[in-house]
DNA sequence: GGTTGACTGAGAGTAGCTCTCAAGATTTAA
DNA sequence: TTAAATCTTGAGAGCTACTCTCAGTCAACC
């Protein structure tokens, strides 16, 4: 059993943000003790992850929402939710593939200024530089 | 040379967001033509890149801006510039680790769905299940 | 018994878009 | 040659998903 914070510090979302999912119904299980505190049982916990892994991938809360009420409703939606989790994967997949694109141009920049402190070279990338190169960088 | 729509869809970014970039000062040389009408040229075309790699890894918008400005000032900026895409870099490749982790979870997800509707079992995650099992799902 | 600290909900504030709109120029069609 | 359609502009409203502030309740420690 765990209070609200020692949620938010396993795992690693702020208070107000678990507040605030559990206020948008992400969370319909949760019991609260006689003082009104919300304390999450490790089932919750699962549900924290499946909404922070969701969210994490850029699902909208809507769609959170949607996924959660199918869970609520229970064996008759499993093919719905495989679709969704199925859907998502996809579109993390992808989000991976673009976040390595965009690491090799910050690993091409920092290459590139990198021989600039060495050789003590002009910035050629700065529009400002009269003399800008033939060969443009990026 | 490009129009901003020409922009929007070679860079797979929204119109709205690119004249939003724009008024937040992110491609300071754009220049205009006798109808006030912005035309990229190639190098803005790499500004409009970095602007778009740096957001995606989660850069607020006005750190973008403090980059944008050292690179105008110019060479006697690029060890701070450095300094920043190394960062940045690193951050991203801790973003690459976690969207590697919930990319799995996702695949374990499906999987047991997978294995819940070939077999016709029943839904061990849902909350609402009696049945609750000693091993849990996710 | 007074202060410290965790929790509560309501609601204001913020970032970063996202969309609508009216105005102006251009191109295309009748 | 006038009309309609298309593209652009900036201003500003609207939206999502937090993020923060605040007043209030409760329990535990000195």
């Amino acid at each position: 059993m765990y209070t609200i914070k020692e949620v938010a510090d396993k795992m690693d979302i702020s208070e107000h943000t678990i507040r605030f999912w559990a206020k948008s119904g992400f969370f319909p299980f949760i019991k609260r003790d006689k003082n009104n505190n919300r304390i999450f049982s490790e089932n919750d916990l699962d549900w924290v992850k499946i909404v922070k892994c969701l969210r994490s991938v850029g699902t909208e809360n809507k769609a959170i929402k949607r996924y959660i009420d199918l869970c609520i409703v229970g064996d008759s939606t499993i093919s719905e939710r495989y679709k969704i989790i199925q859907e998502t994967k996809l579109k993390a997949q992808q989000q991976l593939e673009e976040l390595k694109q965009q690491i090799a141009l910050l690993d091409y920049k920092e290459n590139f200024y990198e021989n600039l402190i060495k050789n003590n070279l002009e910035d050629t990338w700065n529009p400002m530089n009269k003399q800008y190169p033939k060969n443009k960088v990026v």
